[in-house]
DNA sequence: TAATGTTTTTAGGATAACCTAAATTTTTAA
DNA sequence: TTAAAAATTTAGGTTATCCTAAAAACATTA
């Protein structure tokens, strides 16, 4: 509980944790890609971190990792990390939003609690990040979250953009130019079935979105 | 020169900056001293520096090593990053001085060159750490120090502080305790040539120091 | 200058975390 | 239901960084 675990762990236990966050074990082939590294090597780890005491991971050859309480409190430790971080990055030192993650991906790792703490304290302790994302308790329980995919609207449902999961600079630089921000007040026009695409008015203007996109897209509606 | 060193090599370099300072090579058990491991090791890394293209270190065996300019170059980037972190973590953060060190010094390996660039802006790009230790320039040039040992003081004389070279967490509060911290006026009272005490006045107070204390704090006479 | 002590190096090993290639198991689909 | 495809695991290897123990080089001093 207590023993450092390595970089590469954390960054185990964190992709496993949202991997499996649908209730299904993460697959070795999914956690490669997400690590970027071989299936091989991913299955080495996973039997390691299975069989340490205590396990951190649940593991059956074939079955895909799940983790264990102690693996889930690591994971969370780690994503509370990367999540207060980011916030912090942009409230302090005026990174934008498409920029915090490379950064904090490399923080997360090597600050103290005493940091964590004092970075949470500095923001009034947010409940969530610039992306949106809900920041795990300093007991480490995530909170609940509420929101919907937008790719599950249709027309004539009006949301608020509460969350966008993506990492990709590019797309996080083009939702800002749209106006499709944590925040955001959005109305849903038209929804076609064949490709999934769903026109969005946000303030005066409408765009079209792919599923790509509004699969990423989490929202409040009301 | 724009591969990334290891935090380990990283480590090497930036202690045998250090203690080669004076212009004599560092000695293989100093850094092992300094690093925390075998001398045997030590041995072996260097080699290794000695051999890479371009080379970080001049080495000849049972002669120790210094730094080549690309060495020099890692050490004082490595330098100017712990250093920034200091002054940041103390000034946004409310750390103490005393506890910023362990802090930066697992912060300096994994910062980019951008949050180097605007924890120096968001300063006002300080010329000292929280210590008084000069911050190498963006150009990575350590600037003159024209500072002496308070040690080399005798009576009469007065100075300021300004810089103490200890990470030495409880020599530190205990200094501060003493008002001797960078920017405190001094003035020598008293010398014991066969123990090399120095009796110091700050403001009202009057301390005696030994050579131990005073050979760490740096002070500008005048 | 020879004996002793200190410093440094060599030799041989360990561990973490990765790799590729080949073998195996599971899934899919003809 | 069996053959092909996909996913996973095993086997064998590499590299970085550390270790201990023993050997060698250097320094000191009697």
């Amino acid at each position: 509980m207590s023993e450092t675990l390595t970089q590469s762990i954390q960054d185990y236990l964190k992709h496993i944790y949202d991997l499996s966050a649908d209730g299904a074990p993460a697959s070795t082939n999914d956690l490669a890609a997400r690590l970027g590294i071989s299936p091989a090597s991913v299955t080495g780890m996973i039997q390691r971190l299975a069989s340490v005491t205590p396990p951190l991971v649940r593991y059956q050859k074939h079955q895909g990792v799940t983790l264990t309480p102690d693996g889930e409190r690591a994971a969370l430790e780690v994503i509370r990390h990367h999540r207060l971080l980011e916030a912090w990055l942009v409230q302090t030192l005026g990174y934008s939003w498409d920029e915090v993650h490379e950064e904090a991906e490399r923080l997360e790792h090597v600050i103290s609690e005493d940091f964590e703490r004092r970075i949470a304290a500095a923001m009034g302790h947010p409940l969530r990040d610039p992306h949106g994302e809900l920041i795990p308790t300093a007991d480490l329980k995530m909170p609940l979250d509420d929101t919907t995919p937008l790719s599950t609207l249709r027309p004539n449902q009006t949301a608020r953009i509460q969350c966008v999961k993506s990492p990709d600079t590019d797309l996080l630089r083009h939702l800002e130019d749209l106006g499709l921000v944590p925040g955001a007040q959005i109305e849903v026009m038209d929804y076609s079935p064949f490709d999934h695409n769903l026109t969005i008015k946000i303030g005066l203007k409408s765009t079209v979105l792919g599923f790509n996109i509004t699969s990423k897209i989490y929202v409040e509606t009301g």
